[in-house]
RNA sequence: CGCGGGGUGGAGCAGUCUGGUAGCUCGUCGGGCUCAUAACCCGAAGGUCGGAGGUUCAAAUCCUCCCUCCGCAA
């Protein structure tokens, strides 16, 4: 069976590898190589790097629903055709390509978390469990039919990063079995049930800022549905800290108000419901490191409000 | 040529502008206090100040080149 498979970002790779080791994958399309790093250097995305590395033919356009793209993947003459996080949307011709139709890999239960960014929301919205599904692509933003679905726990210390690479392995053996089903003739389709959709926009920077009228669950859910990117922040006498886990601990006062800040205690700020003890840090120019590492060489004032200042 | 910050005992930093005794907060080790302790007191070990040249009576500090780490932005 010739496959080409669409997906750009590290939660593709596995997927991508899982069809290298059991079919026959013919192209690999991914988005063109960007900018990055410093010194401005032009990289390759991790799926372009594990496709050459297989020696699959790469296409990048930079729009797959052009004339030039559709072209180019009739050229692959595919009998199927996988995606997984490949940041473009097909359009109906695309999808009139191969034969057996396209199958999306998607890192949530569908229908809930349609969007580009499911993990982050499952986490930022509280759920304690996700998981994986395998659905039939339509040109809609992930409506199409369910084929299957696997579930996944988030644990109470899991963050985007990680929950990604757990999904990414789940979704790269999902991914496996619905072929193996859709070679058997097994594979049922269930359609969506929209009115329990839930669709939610792409990350900006700006979801990060951290407001501490907030609870400490809630606080803790948007640092770690956050990291590591875009990440949480907020703001002291007009820098901004960013924070790469916090967790609650006993105090109060006003919201934001720092209660303590030294190497032993550690820093802690009030929140809504108690406090919040920031636990991993990082300032302009420097890596993160713990609060306590940081409060050894730098100080920070007990008695001032956190968020207060504007970062610009 | 995208913008920028560093490399100083084990960790995080100050000292560099205005050359001239190696400093701070922790950690470690030893001792003391205490029912006890992450608390407190006393003491100790541990650094060719990233590397190579240069200037100077004298360089962590000034000049040149190199290596290397990191942040932002994408």
């Amino acid at each position: 069976m010739r496959i080409v498979f669409m997906g750009t970002p590290d939660f593709a790779v596995p997927s991508l590898e899982a069809l290298i080791r059991t079919e026959n994958v013919v192209g690999v399309i991914c988005q063109p190589d960007r900018p990055k790093g410093r010194g401005h250097k032009l990289c390759s995305c991790p799926v372009k790097v594990v496709a050459e590395a297989a020696g699959i033919p790469v296409y990048q356009p930079e729009k797959i629903k052009s004339h030039e793209g559709l072209a180019k993947l009739m050229e692959f003459e595919p009998d199927l055709c996988v995606t997984a996080a490949f940041g473009q949307l097909l359009s109906a011709d695309n999808l009139a390509v191969p034969r057996l139709g396209t199958i999306n890999v998607h890192a949530s239960l569908l229908p809930r978390h349609r969007g580009s960014a499911p993990i982050h929301w499952s986490i930022l919205m509280g759920d304690q469990v996700t998981g994986v599904t395998t659905m039939m692509t339509d040109v809609g933003m992930d409506t199409g039919d369910i084929l299957l679905m696997r579930e996944v726990p988030i644990g109470p210390e899991d963050t985007a990063g990680t929950m990604t690479d757990r999904l990414a392995q789940v979704g790269a053996d999902l991914l496996t079995e619905t072929i193996e089903q859709l070679k058997a003739g097994t594979l049922k389709r269930i359609p969506q049930d929209s009115a329990q959709a839930t669709t939610e926009p792409k990350l900006t920077r700006e979801l990060g800022l951290l407001d501490f009228s907030k609870t400490a669950a809630e606080l803790d859910r948007q640092v770690r549905g956050l990291s590591p990117w875009p990440g949480a922040y907020t703001t002291l006498d007009g820098n901004v800290i960013k924070v790469g886990s916090a967790t609650g601990c006993p105090g109060s006062g006003t919201p934001g108000l720092i209660l303590a800040a030294d190497a032993v205690s550690g820093l802690t700020v009030a929140c809504k419901d108690g406090a919040v003890e920031l636990t991993e840090i990082q300032v302009p120019g420097s890596r993160m490191m713990s609060a306590r590492e940081y409060l050894r060489g730098h100080r920070i004032e007990t008695g001032k409000v956190l968020g207060n200042q504007h970062a610009e």
